[in-house]
DNA sequence: GCTAACAATGTTACAATATAACATCCCAGA
DNA sequence: TCTGGGATGTTATATTGTAACATTGTTAGC
């Protein structure tokens, strides 16, 4: 999981982070772009789109899957959250300015999701690639299995 | 993309393996689920479930998503296939002995995908998890880009 | 050989995920 | 003010995957 002390502040930071960015950047944080990073952050963990789009559709009832996949997009295209391929989800990204690529450990028991970025993981892809003769674009590498919460809770 | 001099041959040894290993273990390797192994290799790339449901419905008319989809999770299940989730395909795999998990460098132009593995990526990885308190049960990396045939094509 | 049990497959229906294509709206800059 | 392009609305459909129950096939024990 993605530790917090205090989960609406952190939801708060995010989605300043973005603002900040996007000014920046010249991109245009709308008010949907905004709900939608708000309500993957509000999850804080894997969000599936079509639950978004349900939760949208309680304010916004002629949302439609292409309202939420478009700002996805956007959010997943400037480096605000990710896409968690073997889930279908996606999930906040608390570090947008750092680095494109995140790592990740996804607990099979609690479905929480935490980030695991090392530069020595990078190091070592990127050798692997070169070694490869090949030009990597975009990396994913997720990793399910057990957090420590729920290994010491089940024993 | 996964070389072989003879692809024919390249694909009987893949079943033959499989034949193997299955008889060893007491599977049941079936014609159905050899069918699918052959037609997984055959592409020699990641190949999707309703494309290999289109080849099996030329010779099998009666046959369904399902009837796929489980002679997949059986080939997944016992290491003779891997799932690329960030692709939604799935891919041969040539070692089903060696391990279970499978690293992939997937080229975005020619669509063709070749296994990486290499124990250097696993020893980090599992440092990373050590280090993270957390018990990997299966990883998934996949890296997209370019590969050195394309770029030379390219040029 | 019979048969009970279970694995594999057949079959129907549907759930879940995602995109295409075109219409409309809205806003920044000429 | 007008206009071009990006954002959103809207309809329809494509793609991916599973649930649930029926039927068939295989096998181990009798």
């Amino acid at each position: 999981m993605i530790h917090c002390e205090d989960h609406e502040e952190c939801i708060l930071t995010a989605i300043e982070m973005a603002d900040r960015i996007c000014s920046q950047k010249q991109l245009k944080f709308t008010d949907l772009r905004k709900e939608i990073l708000r309500m993957v952050w509000e999850g804080h963990g894997p969000q599936k789109a079509y639950d978004l789009l349900n939760k949208l559709q309680q304010t916004n009832p002629s949302a439609k899957p292409a309202t939420v996949y478009r700002a996805l997009d956007f959010l997943i295209k400037n480096g605000f959250i990710h896409k968690v391929a073997s889930l279908n989800a996606f999930v906040g990204c608390s570090h947008p300015l750092r680095h494109q690529e995140c790592y990740f450990l996804i607990c099979d028991d609690c479905k929480n999701i935490s980030e695991c970025c090392d530069p020595n993981i990078t190091a070592i892809i990127q050798a692997t690639t070169k070694q490869n003769q090949f030009v990597a674009k975009n990396t994913t590498l997720e990793i399910s299995g057990h957090c420590t919460e729920c290994l010491n809770r089940s024993e």
